[in-house]
DNA sequence: TAACCCAAGTTTCGAAGTGT
DNA sequence: ACACTTCGAAACTTGGGTTA
């Protein structure tokens, strides 16, 4: 693959906008954190200071680093950045060792021995790991540019990525990454030039990017602290009961922790970039009391009632006593079972709690779906993509694992975590209104057990509401004579509102955001059902959430992937009949995660704090995109449109807090940058931060931080200081003394009185 | 106010699979 | 056969809301 020269040509980007270059004209003299609205560029500043940091001849040595919360805002800022600066960045985070065998191992403290080695003139080892790799890069770049661009892009074969000489200078880490490598001394911060914080408003009490300022940052003499810029869309914890007069301690309390002054640039200059949105809250009638009681008795009395009392008691009496003694020696078949039956229980417990937001939110069918997900357990729940339908050897899932404190064998757990569903089935089968409830031979959808003239009862009117929303939003794009498109269900027996669409409707993109997990996939089910035609076309609906680890192998949550979400994010950007029109979302895509394109945001279930509020508004991105909250006409929704008017109110009181502020600076009046905190603090020794906490914390030499003795010293920080540490004896002939653990990591607490900790490592040259 | 739940995140470790 | 990669499970964290 031949390389272009002359990459990086002004053309390949557009150029600063003018609110942009007022903002690097200040970013770059003082610490800031920079509050603008999402999509007007805040990246940009980075990147424009990056590169101005890059050419200063007195940082020639120094690294920049860029923080991001999450490893895939740090992904896509890696792309842009390799995009936008003349640095070939290097991203770091939890997965760097998937990136291949070839490139820097930077968990190895020789690595950065050799990297500051390197930028202070000598010559050292080439770097490997240097810029972000071609799919990433295309697929970003293809979703990060308007149609012209795309197609001018296309035709230019040639790749953006250079080969870039020279060691890294400029490297993307999740906060948690920095502060394993800040510990033990592998980057010192006197070593860093700057130092960004993508979506900073995370500094909250003990979190990761507070604990970078306070137990590293603070601890560097003034001269040599890094330069500090914040990006934010919402400088406020974003705690619920918001209330105005907190603007300025919000401000203030930023600006503290970060040392750095909060500020926005001119609304003259802004204003014509800042995308148009339209906010709009929606109506919908509450189903009547007693049809909700009565589905909610029919799930009591004849599904979980009977699941506790007799038929988890039942499939365990159907086991073979005598296997059941072999799977732990330790325990009888009797206190095995009591122990399996009580794990069991916990677990669908769990599950009978979301069931019943399911049931307020999306109904009975969504229920129905929600157990089927339920009783599938066993697999990793990926979207039905041509890679699953077409392999011939079907489903392919994967063995259930022993949950090893129950020990339960796999074909156990499978058929429990089918039993609510069977309940269910049977449980609708005889209706109240003693309409037979068969499922027609071709009903569409996976859900047999219920038939289309019940349909009108089982969709909630919240989930009509969203319907009739997705529907709007199909307005653009409808056409006569093209193909067929209906909704199904909206009164008994019949199927209604025959439409049609051109094919430029998979431009469609409406994001829906739910709360919960199960939700999530029961409206999914539910959406997939009645939006589509007979023959089974439609919108495309998916389901994306976060990947969090501890879902896996629980019923009743909902295992998801890195992998899936990656490829349902890439068929969100997708424009084409192969991509996703209606993507329905947790929290997960509410931070970061860039969605562009997207012309209708839906908040499904109410928005909580103000921040989130700012964050669902930002992902709707296309000029005219309509931003909508589902608001129920009870006591609740007069509640939620009261908080979302103060949400409003809060955020213009925080901007004008802060325009004011930085005006008052300007004419002198502001006092030091960041202010309420002492910039010129002097450095905090070991004996003060004893003074102040009482404990004698851990100070580690090498970098002059301390393990913060205050709370969250348990055990995993212990063990993770061990592991830390001690591989370090291997990479240094000359370390003497590595942590002693006095006690099995199973005990381990932190009591001054009985543990010792001795780190003494090597300070680097 | 404390305890709990659920959302997100991070890491390590060991087993299973794959390539040389 | 051995080394290396990949994947799943476990064990933790923080933050926010709700509830007793």
């Amino acid at each position: 693959m031949d390389r272009e020269q002359s990459t990086h040509s002004p053309s390949r980007m557009n150029a600063p906008r003018d609110y942009q270059l007022w903002l690097f004209d200040r970013v770059k003299r003082d610490n800031s954190i920079v509050f603008m609205p999402t999509n007007t560029g805040k990246t940009r500043i980075a990147t424009l200071l990056i590169d101005h940091v890059l050419n200063q001849p007195e940082c020639a040595s120094n690294i920049i680093v860029f923080l991001a919360p999450t490893k895939p805002l740090g992904a896509q800022q890696e792309a842009v950045i390799e995009l936008e600066t003349r640095a070939g960045p290097v991203l770091i985070h939890g997965d760097v060792r998937l990136v291949g065998p070839d490139s820097d191992n930077w968990d190895d403290p020789l690595t950065w021995d050799r990297l500051f080695y390197d930028l202070e003139g000598n010559a050292a080892t080439p770097f490997t790991s240097v810029g972000v790799d071609q799919d990433t890069l295309k697929s970003f770049r293809t979703s990060w540019m308007d149609d012209a661009q795309q197609t001018a892009a296309a035709e230019d074969a040639s790749d953006v990525y250079s080969s870039v000489c020279g060691p890294p200078r400029v490297f993307v880490m999740t906060p948690a990454k920095m502060v394993e490598l800040l510990h033990p001394g592998m980057i010192r911060l006197d070593r860093v030039a700057l130092m960004v914080l993508d979506e900073c408003h995370h500094v909250k009490g003990g979190d990761m990017y507070s604990s970078i300022m306070r137990n590293f940052y603070d601890r560097v003499p003034v001269k040599d602290r890094p330069h500090i810029l914040g990006l934010t869309a919402y400088p406020s914890k974003g705690k619920a009961n918001a209330y105005e007069a907190m603007a300025q301690d919000e401000i203030h309390a930023i600006e503290r922790v970060l040392c750095a002054r909060l500020i926005v640039p001119p609304a003259a200059l802004l204003e014509p970039f800042c995308p148009s949105v339209t906010e709009e809250q929606l109506r919908y009638d509450v189903p009547p009391p007693d049809s909700h009681a009565d589905w909610q008795s029919v799930l009591d009395n004849q599904l979980w009632a009977p699941l506790f009392a007799t038929e988890i008691p039942a499939a365990f009496d159907r086991q073979d006593k005598e296997a059941l003694a072999h799977l732990n020696p330790s325990l009888t078949a009797d206190q095995w079972i009591e122990k399996a039956k009580e794990h069991v229980t916990k677990r669908l417990e769990g599950v009978k709690g979301n069931v019943s937001v399911v049931l307020t939110d999306v109904g009975i069918r969504g229920v129905v779906n929600g157990l089927t997900v339920v009783a599938q357990k066993g697999g990793i729940m990926v979207a039905d993509d041509e890679d699953q339908s077409s392999d011939a050897s079907g489903p392919a899932r994967k063995k259930q694992k022993l949950p090893p404190d129950a020990g339960a064998p796999p074909d156990l757990l499978q058929e429990i975590y089918q039993l609510p569903l069977q309940l269910l089935t049977t449980a609708l089968q005889p209706r109240p209104t003693g309409a037979a409830l068969v499922a027609p031979p071709d009903a569409p959808g996976p859900s047999p057990v219920l038939s289309d003239h019940m349909m009108d009862l089982l969709l909630t009117p919240k989930v009509k509401l969203l319907r009739e929303t997705i529907l709007d939003a199909l307005e653009p794009f409808r056409v006569a004579g093209a193909g067929d498109f209906q909704l199904y269900g909206d009164s008994a027996g019949s199927t209604t509102a025959i439409r049609h669409y051109s094919a430029a409707v998979h431009q469609l993109k409406v994001l829906v955001f739910v709360e919960r997990r199960l939700a999530a996939v029961a409206l999914k089910a539910v959406l997939q059902e009645t939006l589509r035609g007979p023959d089974g076309r439609g919108l495309t609906v998916e389901v994306v959430m976060g990947t969090n680890a501890s879902a896996a192998g629980n019923p009743g949550k909902v295992e998801f992937d890195a992998k899936a979400q990656d490829a349902i994010m890439g068929r969100f950007r997708d424009t084409t009949a192969a991509g996703i029109q209606v993507l329905i979302s947790t929290s997960v895509l509410e931070e970061g995660i860039d969605v562009p394109l997207c012309n209708c945001v839906v908040r499904f279930s109410p928005v909580v704090t103000g921040k989130e509020n700012v964050q669902c508004r930002g992902r709707a991105r296309k000029a005219g995109s309509r931003y909508i909250h589902l608001i129920p006409n009870s006591q609740d929704g007069i509640a939620i449109r009261h908080r979302l008017a103060s949400y409003q109110r809060f955020e213009t009181l925080l901007r004008e807090q802060a325009k004011a502020n930085q005006e008052a600076a300007m004419r002198g009046e502001g006092g030091a940058v960041g202010a309420g905190r002492a910039v010129e603090s002097p450095y905090v020794t070991v004996d003060d931060v004893e003074r102040e906490a009482g404990v004698r914390p851990l100070f580690v030499p090498a970098t002059g931080a301390y393990v913060p003795p205050d709370r969250g010293f348990v055990k995993d920080k212990l063990y993770k200081l061990y592991h830390a540490y001690n591989p370090l004896s291997g990479k240094y002939e000359s370390v003497y003394g590595i942590m002693v653990l006095e006690k099995e990591k199973e005990t381990l607490s932190y009591d001054p009185s009985t543990h010792t900790a001795t780190l003494t490592l090597p300070a680097f040259k």
